[in-house]
DNA sequence: GGACACAAACTTTTT
DNA sequence: GTTTGTGTCC
């Protein structure tokens, strides 16, 4: 029977997760512990052994890759009748809902999604017109409020009565003109897709019971960050079978600043009497010392279900905190390790992952791969459906589809540049204002009785036709069709081409892609349709698209980089106010997130995860002073090598050509490592600084600053130099005294004890070497100093 | 009406 | 370092 050697792959907590299919299932899912294939698998014994009818099944994921990748692999299982699945985002499965039975509750068929771009657009207008004074509060800002209390089911009544003070306010005036327009628009916006379809569900019991009578069993992914809407949904769907399994992990939830709430995953159990509680703890993906990281980290939070990962995987090698001097030095670091790696180990770029906290830091380790000849993708950020001409040609798809699209067509009316100015546009919005029409309306209004010039007249009216016959014709083509028409008719095409500028030239072949994807989307969608293109467009990220990351190392956020696996992890910025950042500092409960955010980061390795941070790094164009990372704190000693660089402030500096070969071969070799020295002089920290005075006062060879001298000798006249160096009796010993003390050379001093060389000053007048003695710390001492000796 | 130049403001994470 | 808005000039 296919069902027993399906579930032979299973671990017994997998197997039972997979066979537990009747009442509320909360599976805890631990980083790495298989849980898509105990879910896949789940539904493939549902529906082979149980024959239950893959169209009773709902799958709700937080990603419209999870939701792929689920299908992917049942069907391996089952083959076909995967499709048969509902499976999807929320925010698919919504828009999809809302396009069946939206008309009972008043929202029509060929509703338009507004993303943020057009949702601040829209939010300015609506300032506008309630006269508020839009420098205190920006629209961005309002759009946040706005949005979490969406993600509350708050409507601007609601919003109004439940939070208070003078910026509340005026989100809750603003809100409820924003609706009004997104109404007017024929338009939701993202939170919208799920305030609706809760509203329907509430309020339309046959529509309910018909959803309910289909979906009889219902599954969700990532229930650590769903939000309140999200959690209303799923509660109502699966309120008549109680059929309910829920799968996450409460120390990955990473998105509580856009809504999602942890407490629901901590209360389901309260929720939903009888749950029957699994825990996949068993990690198949890191090594053991990367999960005794992660978990050190993880730990400290409090408010978490207990759990912890083992693995039988080995231990592994030590994990490494590299500290670098800026942001540069620290991006080199990266390239150069993996260009090494690559090099000498045989590992793939494509095994290498390097995380950061924030977009904007991937500039650094963009130009530091480029530099290297290192193939990377990054991976989320600005995206391709982000590009202005994706979204000019998108708002022209969406005002065909639904011609009472306002927003869209302010944004095309003018693209490419049809003499049709500000002036003209707010002349049309009066006069769709006063005759209670839409804009598009006013359009074709705009001929007859307005205070127009006549050279703009005929330019609205055109504008006005040639979207009117595109509507027209869109019955029958193929969407591809249209979109290759919108290009061509617009004029859009031709005016990139007529401007001859290399980046317009960019824009065509960008554009060009678009049609690609829309055949694409013909050949594999059911029912192929501009709406259902429309929506691909707005609920596709890039993210979903990063399929072919084959042969290069992909950078991305830590958040981007959830539910994802490489062999070998970078996670950069581990500093303070980056990692923490800033703005989550202050708040126990951001903290909290932030060391998750750092929890998901770390769990993302299977072999070897190397952390770094800088001494400085420049932010927003000006320099600053970088403490490290409180979260490096939590990290235990025995797992962690530290290392830094040659050119450390710690370090004295080089001169002349052999500064670059020895930050060369220091790259190279990964880094000095220090660890054992900067621990064992820690310990001896106190110790070494009551005495440190007096060894000074009795040793005048020894500098107390190794990372000034230098400095100060440089800024000396030449003279000055030449003739301490003729005066010094040491300069014919040079060569024999300096050589065997090359960079890392464990050394003995008989006052300072134990070292390792970290630098070699041999251009110095002087000849002299810096050591990190374990108790007294780094010190720059002469090369042939009778005291210091060649450990062995 | 449109293009350009400059100044100012502003920076988290995204379905 | 970037994007966004403002002002000026054509």
């Amino acid at each position: 029977m296919i069902g027993l050697s399906l579930l032979d792959d299973l671990n017994d907590r997998q197997r039972e997760a997979a066979e537990t299919i009747d009442g509320p299932v909360l599976i805890f899912a631990g980083a790495g512990s298989g849980k898509t294939r105990a879910l896949t698998y789940r539904i493939a014994h549902m529906v082979r052994e149980k024959r239950i009818a893959p169209e009773h099944i709902l799958a709700v994921t937080f990603t419209n890759k999870a939701a792929n990748e689920m299908k992917e692999r049942i069907t391996r299982l089952i083959g076909d009748d995967a499709r048969r699945l509902w499976a999807g985002t929320f925010h698919s499965i919504c828009s999809r809902l809302l396009r069946r039975y939206g008309e009972e509750i008043g929202i029509a068929p060929n509703f338009v999604i507004y993303d943020e771009a057009d949702q601040t657009a829209l939010i300015k207008q609506a300032v506008s017109i309630a006269d508020i004074d839009s420098q205190a509060y920006t629209p961005t800002r309002i759009r946040w409020a706005i949005s979490s209390g969406k993600n509350e089911l708050l409507d601007p009544q609601g919003y109004a009565r439940a939070r208070k003070g003078p910026f509340d306010e005026i989100v809750a005036r603003v809100y409820s003109r924003y609706q009004q327009a997104l109404r007017e628009n024929n338009a939701l916006d993202f939170d919208d897709l799920l305030v609706k379809a809760v509203e329907l569900l509430r309020s339309r019991p046959k529509v309910l019971a018909a959803l309910q009578e289909r979906l009889r069993y219902v599954l969700v992914d990532e229930y650590q960050d769903i939000n309140y809407a999200q959690y209303e949904l799923v509660k109502l769907l699966s309120a008549r079978e109680r059929n309910i399994c829920v799968v996450g992990d409460d120390d990955q939830s990473i998105y509580g600043w856009r809504g999602a709430n942890v407490g629901l995953i901590l209360s389901f159990q309260a929720d939903n009497p009888n749950t029957r509680v699994i825990k996949l703890e068993q990690n198949y993906r890191s090594t053991q010392k990367i999960l005794d990281c992660a978990h050190a980290v993880i730990r400290v939070n409090e408010d978490r279900a207990e759990k912890r990962l083992w693995t039988e995987n080995g231990a592994g090698d030590n994990l490494v905190v590299y500290e670098a001097v800026n942001e540069e030095e620290e991006a080199a670091y990266v390239a150069g390790v993996i260009a090494r790696q690559v090099r000498n180990s045989g590992t793939r770029y494509a095994d290498y992952a390097v995380l950061y906290r924030a977009n904007a830091m991937s500039r650094n380790l963009e130009s530091a791969m480029r530099e290297k000849g290192i193939p990377y993708e990054v991976v989320g950020g600005m995206s391709f459906y982000d590009r202005g001409e994706i979204k000019d040609l998108a708002a022209y798809l969406k005002l065909i589809f639904n011609l009472d699209d306002s927003i869209s067509l302010r944004r095309i009316i003018n693209k490419p540049a049809r003499n049709i100015g500000e002036g003209t546009v707010s002349r049309l919005t009066q006069l769709a204002h006063a005759e209670g029409v839409t804009l598009f309306e006013a359009c074709r209004l705009a001929g007859d009785e307005s205070d127009l010039r006549k050279a703009q007249k005929e330019a609205v009216l055109h504008f006005y036709s040639m979207i009117r016959r595109l509507h027209e014709d869109t019955a029958d083509m193929s969407v591809s069709g249209i979109v290759k028409a919108v290009l061509e008719r617009s004029g859009y095409t031709d005016a990139l081409r007529a401007s001859g500028k290399a980046d317009d030239a960019d824009r065509i072949d960008t554009l060009g892609e678009l049609v690609t994807d829309a055949v694409k989307y013909e050949q594999s969608a059911d029912e192929p349709s501009l709406g259902g293109f429309l929506e691909r467009l707005a609920l596709l990220s890039d993210l979903d698209k990063a399929e072919d990351l084959g042969s290069s190392v992909s950078l991305m956020t830590v958040h981007a980089s959830k539910g994802l696996e490489f062999p070998i992890v970078f996670i950069v910025g581990m500093e303070e106010g980056i990692f923490p950042h800033e703005r989550s500092m202050a708040d126990q409960f951001q903290l909290a997130e932030e060391r998750r955010l750092f929890y998901v980061g770390l769990t993302r390795a299977q072999r070897m995860v190397y952390m770094s941070h800088a001494r400085g790094r420049t932010i927003y164009g000006s320099p600053h002073e970088m403490i490290p990372s409180r979260f490096l704190k939590d990290l235990p000693p025995e797992s962690i090598d530290r290392k830094l660089d040659a050119d450390s402030p710690l370090m004295p500096r080089m001169f002349g050509d052999e500064e670059a070969a020895v930050r060369e071969q220091t790259v190279l070799a990964g880094g000095i490592d220090i660890t054992d020295v900067l621990r064992r002089a820690r310990e001896n920290m106190a110790a070494a600084a009551s005495q440190k005075q007096e060894e000074l006062r009795a040793e005048p060879t020894v500098s107390e600053e190794p990372s000034i001298a230098p400095e100060a000798k440089k800024r000396k006249p030449a003279g000055a130099a030449r003739k301490k160096a003729a005066r010094s009796p040491a300069k014919q010993k040079t060569a024999a005294s300096v050589q065997p003390l090359g960079t890392g050379t464990k050394v003995v001093h008989e006052d300072f004890g134990e070292g390792i060389v970290i630098s070699v000053d041999e251009k110095s007048d002087e000849p002299a070497v810096t050591v990190a003695f374990v108790a007294k710390g780094i010190k720059k001492i002469l090369a042939n100093h009778p005291k210091l000796k060649v450990r062995r």
